[in-house]
DNA sequence: CAATACTGCTTCATCGATTGAGCATTGATG
DNA sequence: CATCAATGCTCAATCGATGAAGCAGTATTG
């Protein structure tokens, strides 16, 4: 026997926490019997349903629960997966979070997450920790510098799987932004030179222009006016990062106001409603805009004539397909988003 | 030395993780320095700056990083903080993740969250896992039964505090939700029976009778009502839980038309806003409503009067310090909210 | 020059759970 | 009755990091 025998049994013991030796020493039998039993090996490791019974009862009595560094340490899999995510205040790395955690704990893993504020140095070091913590498959979301964080898992043979931003050196899984952002101005761009004789190509807010969901939805933007016979200034994309207030600076330094605005992700949109609160209600109305990503107070909106909805739940499948399947290939996987219009009636509420 | 001698030196450690006998073993010294070295002890452990060099260059080389398991099962404090969270998809919980990851961070501890759905069974679960990985400390948040986790972890000798709810056995930090109530209840009768002439009471919806939270605002709620000589029946507390469906439904329900109406989460005035999205333009704008909780985009939408902004730096704060002084009181700390008015501009917007 | 202090390292037990090997005991078989 | 198998359990090594204790060497002191 090894640690505290000083145990009182039938009470709760106090201060330190219990552990198989000390149920051992209550019952009267080996740690190792103990840890059958509680680990659920016993039948194969041929104990008695009596003393099995018995050890049971004296754990549950001492509000015993393992020590999972201990049992992680002496076992080759420690069963954790971890992702790191840039933020929690949006519904789509909120709704990330939320399914990750689900489909892990569905799927036996003890989920982690770790949120790293788009630091590209804490992304890293959240990286390293969560290795330190024994990961067994990595999921990096939304990382400024996934290749880095890469190596640094297969130098230590653990699975990485990149999320919403791509990289080179695993596989990836993220939307189809190109055809998002198509569909998205084009459903922006539909009335445009009819009724309401609006002929000036959009305004695109918000992102980086070197990161590669924002240039593949400049990419589908850009498609969309080539259709209508658009011609886009320079001056009209405004990739100006993912900070609200950036995109309020942006547009508040334009000289002429746009017409209609593509917005880059629900937290650019922050500020461009902002804005557009700031300004008189007349010129307000004649405003309008679309927003990739998902929002449920944005989407109703008076201004707003549609978002893409990434398929987190599909996006998340395919990530737990990876992590099965332990494919080692540097595949970008596409995943179509969901268009969502405006609803009707209160389209016709703004028009009144 | 123990395991893996047949690491290659000078090549990545293909596979297994490095660990510091197979740097001790290329080096040519001992475990103990490799450790004493790597965990910075190793001026107290009078390690040579030469040897301590030689030791640093080979476990970067190697990609090596500690395996915590290990160390923590050794050492006798984890540095592991727990919180348990019902939900990621609002501002108000996804602040309070992502400041009890930066707070956890800055002072130290490797913050843990997981996230439970608000199913009470899976709440109890997720506690008794993050005590198996020896967390110091758990933060229970806006648990149905938090009680039930607090003998739980008492028994194991661990700290735990709630937060957003109360419980009775361990202390609590909650937002001071009676007088939130009670403001913003206010806010949305300022103009109560002069110009518009609306004399009746308001509707309150979402949330459950018999969590403390709603009950709390709703006697703010009654007590601005009684303030005003306002009289509110039974049936205009729709008390109807914490999904946007159900107040869609309960709202839909209704013979007549509400004129304002207190939303008790965003998560109710989700279904809030969609139910008034439905009604014909000349009805809903007659409606006006407050919330409690605040989200950007709601807090800009036409009829919605103000919002209880529930003060997440503050409430952690005071989370901080009772994990730092380890007071093991029962006590309940109230914290103000922030009432958030609409702004002028967009008001000026919706009369028009 | 002996006694003492200091420097720089190594040895070994330890944290708690897991698991292959092995030891009694009982029952079945030829 | 000897042999073999099955049953029910215990022993002890192990996972990787840590740190108290200890052991050589070198420097300092009286």
């Amino acid at each position: 026997m090894k640690p505290s025998s000083d145990a009182r049994p039938g009470t709760a013991n106090s201060g330190k926490r219990t552990t198989i030796y000390d149920i051992a020493h209550s019952v009267g039998t080996s740690p190792s019997a103990v840890s059958a039993v509680l680990n659920g090996t016993w039948r194969k490791r041929r104990i008695s349903q009596k003393l099995a019974d018995r050890i049971s009862a004296v754990a549950i009595e001492q509000g015993y629960s393992v020590n999972l560094q201990a049992s992680v340490l002496r076992r080759d899999r420690s069963n954790i997966i971890g992702m790191v995510i840039p933020k929690y205040d949006n519904r789509y790395f909120g709704a990330i979070a939320e399914q990750f955690e689900e489909g892990a704990r569905q799927r036996g893993y003890f989920p982690v997450i770790t949120c790293t504020q788009r630091d590209p140095e804490l992304e890293f070091e959240a990286a390293r920790m969560l290795l330190s913590y024994q990961v067994e498959c990595l999921v990096v979301t939304g990382a400024t510098d996934p290749d880095r964080i890469s190596d640094l898992c297969h130098s230590a043979g653990v699975k990485v799987i990149n999320l919403d931003l791509p990289g080179t050196k695993a596989p990836s899984v993220i939307s189809d932004n190109f055809q998002g952002a198509l569909d998205l101005t084009r459903l922006l761009l539909r009335d445009w030179g009819n009724e309401d004789g609006r002929s000036e190509s959009l305004y695109f807010v918000g992102g980086r222009t070197n990161d590669h969901n924002t240039s593949e939805r400049i990419r589908g933007f850009l498609q969309a006016h080539a259709e209508k016979g658009l011609n886009v200034p320079q001056t009209n994309i405004l990739a100006c990062g993912y900070a609200a207030q950036k995109a309020h600076t942006s547009l508040a330094a334009l000289e002429r106001l746009p017409e209609g605005i593509f917005v880059n992700s629900t937290i650019s949109l922050e500020g461009v409603v902002m804005w557009l609160s700031e300004l008189p209600p007349e010129r307000q109305q004649r405003i309008q805009y679309c927003c990739f990503d998902w929002d449920p107070f944005a989407a109703l909106m008076p201004n707003c004539v549609g978002m893409a909805q990434q398929d987190v739940p599909a996006l998340l499948d395919h990530v737990f397909n990876l992590i099965k399947t332990d494919l080692d290939s540097t595949e970008i996987k596409q995943i179509a988003c969901n268009l969502r219009g405006q609803r009707p009636s209160q389209h016709a509420g703004v028009a009144s």
